[in-house]
DNA sequence: CCGGATCCGTTTAGATACTG
DNA sequence: CAGTATCTAAACGGATCCGG
């Protein structure tokens, strides 16, 4: 198989994408510590909506990351849990989240510094 | 500071999202190979539209990651370099990158099996 | 009741054409 | 060459409704 993830077709690249959505980096990163039901996604996801939820998570079950049980009881219960290959995600993903907590107040020092710098010099 | 990823507004949970974005995770590895022109980043991150890559350019010159160099020559010249800062995500991102490499298989078989699936027995 | 599908308004990305 | 302006298309979010 070809891998040149500078191409905008290449699977690999695309995989990237979707890994590092926004919505699924964090929903591996509950399923990492268990399974967990549906309605606990959403409460530890803050914010998603129950659109992009269930949207996520489908396209987790599709690529065989995460699989679903789903229970025929009253109320009806659905159980996600990652599979062998979204838990190799996990050390990746906690690294990046690492990097991020490391780095998160030079970025926001920068941040102050950089818009201060627009607002005192923008045109000179 | 508070660290809580699963908060909406938290700050290292919106780094992630930057940071995971799709152009972003693209340029930085172009970059980490040495500094590089507009143009050039242009041609190597294949796909991507002026637009979206000034835009990811200026919010990681603005996050501190990159540094960007201007030269007042005719034809103009702009040179892109990662920062100190920049660099350390080098190895985090290529561990995404082999993830993905290794994965893409797996998961690309996975699809198959799931979409097939959903044409044979949708309604069963 | 829980899980999720659907509809619609708003935001964001993408393609293209154009300017300093 | 390096970017911005403009327009279009898609993605997202929220509310609402439906099936099990």
């Amino acid at each position: 198989m070809e891998f040149d993830p500078y191409h905008p077709d290449c699977p690999s690249r695309k995989l990237v994408d979707r890994i590092g959505d926004r919505w699924t980096v964090l929903i591996i990163g509950v399923l990492s510590e268990g399974p967990a039901r549906y309605r606990d996604l959403a409460g530890r996801v803050a914010g998603i909506s129950p659109k992009m939820l269930s949207q996520s998570l489908k396209a987790l079950e599709r690529d065989g990351l995460v699989v679903r049980h789903a229970y025929a009881e009253v109320p009806p219960r659905v159980v996600y849990e990652l599979t062998e290959a979204g838990r190799t995600l996990r050390p990746v993903l906690l690294e990046l989240e690492r990097w991020a907590r490391t780095h998160t107040a030079g970025v926001l020092a920068s941040r102050e510094r950089y818009d201060e710098a627009q607002i005192t010099a923008p045109g000179v």
